[in-house]
DNA sequence: TTTGATTTCGGAAACGTTTCCGGAATTATC
DNA sequence: GATAATTCCGGAAACGTTTCCGAAATCAAA
């Protein structure tokens, strides 16, 4: 809209340079004297001449970008992780494309898949369907890729950097009801096979599972929660503590325990993962798993950008973080309530 | 990584026939007999050949991508904004790159004024801190830009579509309070000139202000909130209602506010704005204004689309929703709850 | 000064597409 | 079956950079 298009050559000429002088000029690069580099750079200024990344990415087949594919960008800690990736692209000049992947396994595997198309240097994918061929076509992306895993354990052949946690949030809530002295812990969560560790977690710390305990709804939020809640009230023989599998279903359970006049955590004890900032504002407070979700993403970041800079091909990191418990209101009665494990 | 690259011409030379042939088969154009064009999408298929996007976008001067820049990903109804914006995006084959701005005004001035380094054929801007450059930054870009605005009048000259709701949410706020009887009432924001019109409301409802019922904090996060509630209660005469700038503060307020002893909505009636899912999570639920984010992110992004598509240079949409209150218990007691004004 | 070593610079060839334009092949018309 | 009208196709010129390679200019050493 304003004016024509200028680019390197109406430089080269206002500078009377040629326009590979303007391009080390502009690329800091070597073997250009400092005045004709300033007297470049003036002349850039007084043109106002932006390169053109159309054609710098064509030649030099990079192109500053990366694609960060999550289920969806409204829930729970994936703001967080979002933002971490964002930070620490902007840091070393990358731009990030958000791709939701709606937890679809079609979404996951064409986004790995069709990454060629995408225009991007490298991906962050959290994966939450965990289709079976994504390990494969990740193998032969043809692009860096890094993992951000919160679901299920991953071959460690896999060629790409992952970041997850220690898959101990599961065993932590579960060790934490025990030792609170319940024993009809109940879990709540969506089907079992999407955060698949979570509700495996479950399974390992019972001698044997009621399947009447177990209550899978159809996603993570609020509602989730809510309706586990009208169903463990609805059980002749309630449980007396609830592993949900996140903070929004702990946070819905909670909330309907108490409107349907169950006291929590007296009569059951609620913990959930994510440590999110409801937890603390949520009555009462809920107990939960941190999951370090902005530090995870920011070495996931990292990690893929140090990939892309250095080409490294090969000798992939595999990074675990520990999650850690909080203790607060909907597990313990107020008396012992805000002291922290460690 | 896997093998060489697979360019057109290697397409051309497989399917024996030119590369511009080859180009018309990929981009569906005229002037190919059907029988060529499947041969051709056949030998693609076969060499599994992806057509260069940089080699694309340097000859066609367009990315197929657009720039969305928010204050915080992390936020409110932002996340919301993002989903709508990308489902949309993706609807007409484009690519969305995420940017912060923090709500910094520099950020905010940044992303416009080098908005030709990004790479995108248009930008959707949803300011905060609303520089007083910015319009005429704008006004030059250069490129189609749509923005989002929640947070002040806007100069109707502006060189862009904005899509915006009415200004009407304070108005809706302070009316009801009024209504139910309150006539000490309070306002918990950030700086008045941050979301700027949410405030006016407030001034403009009232025949005068009394100073020390204003609280401006930091930020809209619950911490805000929960210092609101502090100062107002150290008053030595409460407020009987707080008109807080978006439901984080408002559940701040409303969770302190019980923590202290303050009965809501009997003593002090506590109304927010946003309308997000966890308005009806807290405990009371809170009454709230529905500002009905992922409309109008979508049709933000359906006129910048549009605008991109067909190339329209002026003749800006302005376009206003009206955001609807919805009464919950912070403001009127149990039984007369979750009635819904129209 | 001359010579040689070292900087600094410019021409031109890519990079992988799209698209204009003219020519070949096909079809329609008589 | 010849000609005209159409359709289909290919060559080649962009698009705006980066970078190789050789030439020119500068500097150091003798």
């Amino acid at each position: 809209m304003t004016s024509k298009k200028v680019t390197i050559e109406d430089v080269a000429r206002h500078a009377g340079v040629g326009i590979a002088t303007v391009s080390r000029a502009i690329n800091n690069g070597e073997g250009i004297s400092a005045k004709t580099r300033t007297r470049i750079l003036q002349t850039i200024e007084e043109l106002s001449f932006i390169p053109n990344t159309s054609a710098q990415s064509l030649k030099v087949r990079l192109t500053n970008q990366i694609a960060l594919a999550v289920p969806d960008i409204r829930n729970a800690i994936i703001p967080d992780i979002a933002w971490a990736v964002e930070q620490a692209a902007k840091a070393h000049g990358y731009r990030v494309v958000q791709i939701n992947t709606a937890g679809n396994a079609r979404a996951e595997l064409e986004v790995v898949r069709d990454i060629k198309k995408l225009h991007v240097d490298g991906l962050i994918i959290m994966p939450l369907a965990y289709p079976k061929t994504l390990p494969e076509l990740i193998n032969k992306a043809g692009v860096p890729i890094s993992v951000i895993n919160y679901g299920k354990q991953l071959d460690s052949a896999l060629q790409a950097d992952v970041v997850c946690l220690s898959m101990l949030e599961g065993q932590l809530v579960m060790e934490h009801l025990k030792q609170i002295g319940r024993s009809r812990i109940a879990y709540a969560g969506t089907q079992k096979d999407v955060i698949e560790d979570r509700y495996l977690a479950y399974e390992r710390a019972l001698d044997r599972v009621d399947a009447s305990l177990v209550y899978f709804g159809d996603d993570f939020s609020l509602q989730t929660g809510t309706r586990a809640a009208d169903y463990f009230h609805g059980l002749a023989h309630m449980p007396d503590a609830v592993y949900a599998v996140n903070d929004m279903v702990a946070i819905g359970l909670v909330n309907r325990f108490k409107e349907l006049g169950v006291r929590v955590p007296e009569e059951v004890a609620v913990v959930g993962v994510d440590n999110n900032q409801w937890t603390t504002i949520s009555s009462p407070q809920i107990s939960s798993v941190s999951i370090m979700g902005s530090e995870v993403a920011r070495l996931a970041a990292e990690l893929l950008l140090k990939r892309i800079r250095e080409q490294i091909i090969g000798d992939y990191e595999k990074v675990q973080f520990e999650p850690r418990l909080i203790v607060r209101e909907s597990s313990v009665s107020l008396k012992r309530s805000s002291m922290q494990d460690n």
